[in-house]
DNA sequence: GTAACTTTGTGAAGAATTTCACAAGCCACC
DNA sequence: GGTGGCTTGTGAAATTCTTCACAAAGTTAC
């Protein structure tokens, strides 16, 4: 979250942050920004506040974005679609290798400046490509079982939209976003009359 | 989460579940679970468990789920198709009453069983319907005006998956999904070599 | 009915996180 | 070069969250 703030302010032009401003920006507190930061490093100036652009250089590498990671995206749905649309993947270094579906309809038809992959080559390509990132746009049922098949292939992260909970050895990272259950969180928060601090 | 899986051993015909299954499904502790549900109530039979069904019901009625809530979509892109084809959403009581976007081409087309209106009568619309939950999936550079808009309108939590940080007044409960910023998330532990504990 | 076994609910302990508060450092101005 | 005004980095305090551990309560078997 900093860093997309610090990008921002960088955009602008801006030379120097404040743990005060990031604090307002980010929606929490100076305290908490300078205890953040410092867990990294010391990177500011007293009396000057962060130096912008050096931060942001500093935290992409912290974050490991300063090199290429390859991504393949599987089920070529209406989610699937939308990740691969977004450029922003491509802008942070993100390079989807392969779209993969196991509907004949879909295989080998053009998607945006790929095609689709037969999701049987699936496991093999991830060895050879040694891609390490996995997105999971399948439906829920057959999500598990083709986990099981890329972990097996090596793959070594999954970002997760099959509204399923999913099970991964320890050495696989795995992040699930699941929409209804954002949607039901709202739900709650509106039942209850939860008062926000106004970011999220 | 535990309603996720409260659901699935329900549908198991399950009769009831101790803490110590739950937090094996959930990846967590037995304790935490026991803590986590005495928050709300006390839900358990001693030696016995807490009663699967029962709970669903309870948890349901926690999160407001009960009711029906009337959903708009803004912007009938990949993203807002992608939610309005899933069928997780009207299961869950979340009603879509309509799909919005600016671009001329399609305002009126079919879209799913709906058709696309036009965002100029976004705010009118959610008025008369008294829609109090809006999914923003429209490009970051309208984001924030587009959210000014709807708050305006009298809307009352906003589930955002434009990759943009958006402020809302204390009253408005906000939710952001961040593709890119859940696959640095994935970044940072590949590079970090983070071990987790096989659940997310 | 009773003994052995489970499992909850919950204070208390322990761990982690957040906030406080201030010395130390940096800049700018005179 | 010294003085005043900011701002960081960080121990210590305060708070929050998690785990422990056990009495109380229920179940099952005989």
């Amino acid at each position: 979250m900093y860093l997309r703030y610090l990008e921002d302010l960088d955009t602008q032009g801006k030379q120097t942050a404040s743990s005060d401003e990031l604090a307002h920006l980010c929606g929490t507190t100076p305290a908490q920004v300078r205890k953040d930061l410092s867990f990294f490093g010391s990177f500011g100036k007293r009396g000057l506040g962060y130096p912008v652009h050096a931060l942001t250089a500093h935290l992409r590498e912290i974050l490991g974005l300063e090199r290429e990671w390859k991504v393949v995206i599987i089920g070529a749905g209406k989610i699937g679609a939308a990740l691969a649309n977004y450029r922003g993947f491509r802008q942070r270094g993100f390079k989807i290798v392969g779209v993969y579906d196991n509907d004949p309809t879909k295989i080998g038809q053009p998607w945006g400046e790929a095609i689709v992959h037969d999701m049987a080559d699936l496991a093999q390509d991830i060895q050879r490509e040694e891609a390490p990132i996995a997105v999971l746009a399948i439906p829920s049922d057959d999500a598990q079982e083709v986990v099981d098949r890329i972990v097996g292939a090596g793959i070594r992260a999954i970002l997760n939209f099959a509204p399923a909970q999913i099970t991964v050895p320890p050495h696989v990272s795995l992040k699930s976003v699941n929409m209804a259950m954002e949607l039901e969180g709202l739900s709650f928060a509106l039942t209850n009359s939860i008062v926000s601090r106004g970011a999220a």
